[in-house]
DNA sequence: TATTATATTTTATACTAGATATAAAAGAGT
DNA sequence: ACTCTTTTATATCTAGTATAAAATATAATA
């Protein structure tokens, strides 16, 4: 009983529930792209008047989703290779910058933190159900090492980029795990160590690499779905 | 006749407007800090329902000028130098890198509306009626020199912080401008050579460094406060 | 009397639903 | 094939209702 952070607020408002879900259809592939999203057809679909789907759609906007042309509606934007490519570049680029200006304002606890978010992660065995918890658990190490930033603006961008990351399969997730733990403890090292520089570094490199690992896999995949 | 960039879309919508409205004052610094913005109040004001108030703000909060806390509504944070430099240190690391993947899309008539905005810039006087135009013209020289970057989280990002720069006293801007045509006219010739490495250089040097003058302006006009 | 707890009123947001305006599509006429 | 009109679909806006938080008043206890 020492974590009270909220999951994401308690935002229990219908427009917060209503921008999870979309965001999620979205981001699974549910819709083709180009198709237009229409604000009726959802609110009977998810049982909700227009408001809170308009509302949703401007936020999605936001995080590069869909698109809005005025008096002519929301279009859906899904995800390609580029898009992974941008997203993980961008995250280096600013996770990199956001972890050198938190560290200096973590204290113990963050450390601590860190460090059993690491031993779980390692922990874990490479199954469905495991790849999961792994997924959380590693967005929740991110989370507390770029935290301490006092810059409002990178941290916005950043959590948009992380809600814009597709969720993959595991045999994807399974193929970086060693590469990734060792570099989760060379930033756990760091943190301790209080080496803003350094952490910067093995963080970016991290987060570049986890980029071309997807590409591979992307790569392979749509190969397959011609063939 | 050759110039067929709308303003900002022909987003010709209420909602549109009322955001840029709202923006405008709060960056004016119409709003005492932390203030709360009563949706009807503003709806009252503006002479509009308040649904139009209610989007403008929650995209007033994905570019940081209102946080919205549910079911209490939107608060005013308005700009410190914290915030300054925060914003010109994100435009560096982002333009520089947008200004890099950009250049090998822009065309020669691209280049040519660079540097025909350049000499825009050099000609105009330093009176306050010219440095409204010359904000205008350096606004459009960054946009064209991104605009090509196949990215859109990142031109997003940056469009963001561009909308959340305050606008300063003529005064502030003219102790800068030897310094800008020179690094504005660097940019058009490594723009011209192609050399992108360099082009992202001069562009992060200049953007640096129109936030050190700006926060040298921000502290002795503090000290004045004070007094 | 002061102070805490509880009930009531007030205020503002979140939501629903219906009216209006606008843009694309279909159809009629040249 | 082209322009103009009509239709239709759908986003945008207004207005009214419901609900939650805050403020105030009332009661109870030390």
């Amino acid at each position: 009983m020492e974590n009270f952070r909220l999951s994401d607020q308690d935002r229990a408002t219908l427009q917060f529930k209503v921008t999870t879900k979309l965001r999620e259809l979205i981001l699974k592939g549910e819709f083709k792209m180009g198709e237009r999203l229409t604000q009726e057809e959802w609110a009977k679909n998810l049982g909700v008047s227009r408001m809170p789907i308009r509302e949703a759609l401007r936020q999605l906007e936001v995080e590069g989703l869909v698109r809005i042309e005025p008096r002519r509606g929301a279009i859906v934007t899904p995800i390609s290779a580029e898009d992974v490519e941008e997203i993980y570049q961008l995250r280096a680029l600013l996770e990199g910058q956001a972890v050198l200006k938190s560290l200096p304002f973590l204290d113990d606890e963050d450390i601590n933190e860190l460090e059993r978010l690491y031993e779980k992660m390692i922990a874990l065995k490479e199954d469905e159900k495991d790849m999961e918890e792994y997924m959380e658990l590693n967005a929740q190490f991110h989370h507390i090492l770029r935290e301490g930033c006092p810059w409002r603006r990178i941290k916005g961008f950043i959590d948009t980029l992380w809600k814009g990351i597709p969720s993959y399969t595991p045999s994807v997730l399974s193929h970086h795990l060693k590469e990734a733990h060792e570099e989760h403890r060379l930033m756990v090292e760091y943190a301790k160590q209080k080496n803003g520089e350094k952490l910067k570094e093995v963080t970016e490199n991290h987060i570049l690499r986890t980029r071309d690992n997807l590409l591979k896999m992307i790569e392979k995949s749509e190969k397959i779905d011609v063939e």
